[in-house]
DNA sequence: TATGCAAATGATAATCAATATCAATATAGG
DNA sequence: CCTATATTGATATTGATTATCATTTGCATA
């Protein structure tokens, strides 16, 4: 929390940009939400806190959390964009279940190194990916039955 | 082609839909396109056909087209939905270049197993998966050097 | 072949997330 | 303390998609 408030005020100085309350307000609430949150849902949260804060704000702070390395889009494919930690908080997928929309993070290093060769294998050199996994869940399972 | 029609003549008997010319004139445009199409990019190929045709009109009948087995929406997060064809073209991922959009599309068997075991490991039957590889082609590496 | 009814179309308005605009305000360096 | 300019908040706008609705049309049936 300390150091992740560091790295965006370095961030910052480093681009002259400039500190502000509700860039501070905006970081301290994304910080304490551990699930990935959406502008919208980071909005009503923090407007409890400041009601005179603007979404256009959430939304501009939130693509510069991203740009300072903080914060990372992650799309589910529902027509709105996500955030996620992306301090500590190394690269993984998403496991999501199509019936009651629960999340679980996964990763598999196999499968990475796997994505890395199809796209050298095509002259591709890797930057990132995504990668979604539908289906139900235990739960829904048992439910549905 | 012949085969593609018969299949949607079918569902649309099956489903008590009716068989009208733009329904006939997007599905033949539609098929003759080998590349995703978006609804507005088909539109305007269409429009040349018959101008008189609205893009409502698309929009449905892609989405129609979708549920009757013949196209497949793809998502590659940039805000807009492309279909590409699914009779006859097994599911697939893209690699996709981020500075040109070319695509490229791949299959691999070991990380669909993988992907079913991931899935398994947490509970969830697995229904499908989006995978979309992003990186730099061959040939806009060698133009930015 | 004419008829009626539900489906489909086309034009347009509405949505919805996200972005742009812009006047007013606030920050940071000198 | 002042100034240049970044930032904010309110609002308008965008762009893709969907909803609405009056009109037209396919098609099963008489």
């Amino acid at each position: 929390m300390r150091e992740e408030r560091d790295i965006f005020g370095k961030y910052l100085s480093r681009h002259n940009l400039r500190d502000t309350p509700q860039r501070e307000l905006i970081l301290d609430t994304f910080l304490k939400r551990e699930e990935h949150v959406s502008a919208e849902q980071l909005y009503d949260i923090i407007k409890k806190r400041d009601p005179s804060i603007g979404q256009a704000t959430v939304y501009r702070n939130l693509k510069l959390l991203s740009e300072a390395g903080l914060a990372r889009e992650v799309d589910f494919g529902d027509g709105v964009l996500r955030y996620e930690h992306n301090y500590n908080h190394p690269h993984h997928d998403h496991l999501i279940c199509r019936s009651c929309g629960k999340t679980v993070e996964v990763v598999d290093t196999v499968i990475e190194e796997l994505q890395k060769r199809i796209a050298e294998q095509y002259g591709f050199e890797l930057t990132d990916h995504k990668m979604y996994l539908y289906g139900n869940c235990g739960n829904c399972r048992k439910k549905s039955k």
